[in-house]
DNA sequence: CTGAAAGCGCTAACAC
DNA sequence: GTGTTAGCGCTTTCAG
């Protein structure tokens, strides 16, 4: 508003280009090149700290000034550095997200939603890939935490006391997420797996099928999807339950072979609940290969609602799960947890849909 | 925890347990918590300095005073901070993938094995996502660029001026993938669309196939493979193609209108190329959802060699790419240049295999 | 092989 | 509104 004392004038030479001057006047262009805040405010004639505020607070700064100090970054090509900005606010605009992999679609999908939302408010993602099992989570998280990030995304809820300590002494918000638990460390997006698989079985012994097969990845998840499908098929008196696993997280081609092993042991399903729609797709594939029809001979159900599980066959149905929901409500909670705010739902249920393809 | 002054002992204790000790003499726990380098060299009775050469060059450090300082460190739960480090030593350890999307396995799985070997390295990778088509490339990298990574990836070879200018300016090692061309940025790893279109359409001719459907997203690449494609078959006396395009990346459900796009106007291709696999297999479903036989009426083929194409159907043949090799270039190349070594191969095609199913 | 001094580039508090 | 003064936590010289 007021053009305070020494007014800036608006282009043209500060007054006093150098103040100091003597008193030790480190020289300005040093040797590594870079640019820096210092550059940029000798150039607009006021001092760094109303340049950090220009980038930073805006509002705090006079519409003169801002312009001013805009021209000289754009002059000079001032790219700020974060690794001192994070260093001296304590803060360090990032988010760190460990998943098995992110070439499962269904993790690939949820990140994007994470790091656009995260994007937009000025946030980055930091990628670690902890593989199946979690192998060395434990390093990955130690290497993670030393960036400072300012939150951090973990699939799943089951994580090493030495993993839980790290995370508590970060002392920055944690979000659990693809699983659900009473006991979360902070905040917690997910779905019950177990859930999911009674109410795959509730489904399929509904629709008359009792002779069953499953197959599946040997991720902790998929292990409680089968454990609710097996302990709701028993509720039903059914008993007879073949299954088939394989390491996460489980191809098509694993699929194919893990049918392949059911029949050729002999046992005949009429139903197949699947780990994931790329072994659900497996399965469907060898089905067919063996002249089984599916859904009449052999139902399939997969797990994931991949964009395919949607077109390829009309067979093959698949539990949803709304992937991006759990990467945009991990970054609301966390971005409200980083400034501050309440957290309105800490846990959150996304839920999953059952979506049926057969019509038979 | 605070044994202050008396050095911890436990096997010979330092002779100078503080040195300076007026002067200044800062409090340690400060407030914020986070236990420093300070912290664990006092309670190890060294210098600071000792404390990060164990952690950075041990080959530096005397036997004894490692294990002092590694007791210490395992004591205080000590966490490096690697925003001061990079600070101070202008290497962040921080490697930056631009990729337009990681939902898209041909990318994820390249970004995998990327971190997979920086990871070894002690690198860690920091994700952006551009979008199709790179959208905001340019603040993208912006933002990106204050994080002052030691090196970045970019996907294909068409940059701004702009972001062309800041990578320069950013002096440090660039490879550019998923393309080839004469005049790289930097270091670069990729193949010729150009080259795999003609190879299709040379491959799809010699086997006697004439009218020619093309299914395309409408990247940069997927337009010059088309391009290749359709000079190949013009060369073969051929004209007759029809094209349908799809924004990208392209999934099933696209793949299964733009066939129907084809056949609905009246064109009756005998080979239909796609720009992806997912888009292949839409194109795929779509043809037996309408009777035609695969490859007997129509010959399929997709791009990018996903899991599913392997084994689907016999029949959908597709063009493979070595995901992995890019990745895994891409990291290697990297690591040299930010070693300062020289790079054995600044470009690297890592060509392409035509991976045919139909025996037709 | 170990240490002291001096920042890396930026921002939090306070002054003015 | 804008400037001054101190560091944030670590590593880089350069001494011993």
């Amino acid at each position: 508003m007021s053009h305070t004392d020494p007014p800036p004038g608006r282009r043209r030479g500060a007054a006093r280009p150098q103040a100091a001057g003597a008193e030790g006047g480190r020289a300005s262009a040093r040797s590594s090149g870079s640019v820096t805040l210092d550059d940029v405010a000798r150039l607009a004639g006021v001092s760094p700290i109303t340049v950090s505020r220009v980038l930073n607070r805006p509002e705090l700064v006079t519409a003169d000034t801002i312009e001013v100090v805009r021209e000289a970054i754009a002059r000079t090509g001032y790219v700020p550095n974060l690794l001192a900005g994070g260093l001296a606010s304590r803060r360090s605009r990032l988010v760190a997200a460990l998943v098995p992999t992110i070439s499962h679609s269904i993790f690939a999908e949820a990140i994007e939603a994470l790091t656009d939302r995260l994007g937009e408010a000025g946030y980055q993602v930091l990628l670690g890939l902890s593989g199946y099992p979690a192998a060395r989570e434990d390093d990955l998280l130690a290497a993670i935490l030393s960036r400072r990030p300012d939150g951090i995304l973990l699939t799943g809820i089951n994580h090493s006391p030495e993993t839980r300590r790290r995370l508590l002494a970060a002392k920055i918000p944690v979000v659990e997420t693809w699983d659900l638990t009473p006991t979360p460390i902070d905040l917690l997006i997910g779905f019950s797996h177990e859930k999911v698989g009674r109410a795959v079985a509730d489904h399929l012994v509904g629709k008359g099928y009792r002779r069953f097969g499953l197959v599946g990845a040997s991720d902790e998840r998929a292990l409680k999807r089968r454990k609710g499908f097996v302990a709701a098929l028993a509720a039903h008196g059914i008993t007879e339950v073949e299954s088939s696993s394989v390491p996460a997280p489980g191809s098509l081609r694993q699929g194919r072979e893990a049918l392949a092993r059911i029949l050729d042991g002999g046992f005949r399903p009429d139903a197949v609940f699947c780990s994931s729609d790329a072994m659900a797709h497996g399965v469907l594939t060898e089905a067919q290969a063996r002249g089984l029809s599916v859904p009449g001979d052999l139902a399939v159900l997969g797990f994931g609602n991949l964009d395919f599980s949607a077109h390829t066959h009309p067979a093959l149905s698949t539990v949803g799960i709304d992937r991006q929901a759990i990467g945009r409500h991990a970054a609301e909670a966390m971005l409200a947890r980083i400034e501050g705010e309440t957290v309105a739902e800490p846990v959150i249920d996304v839920g999953f849909t059952l979506i049926e393809r057969a019509s038979t």
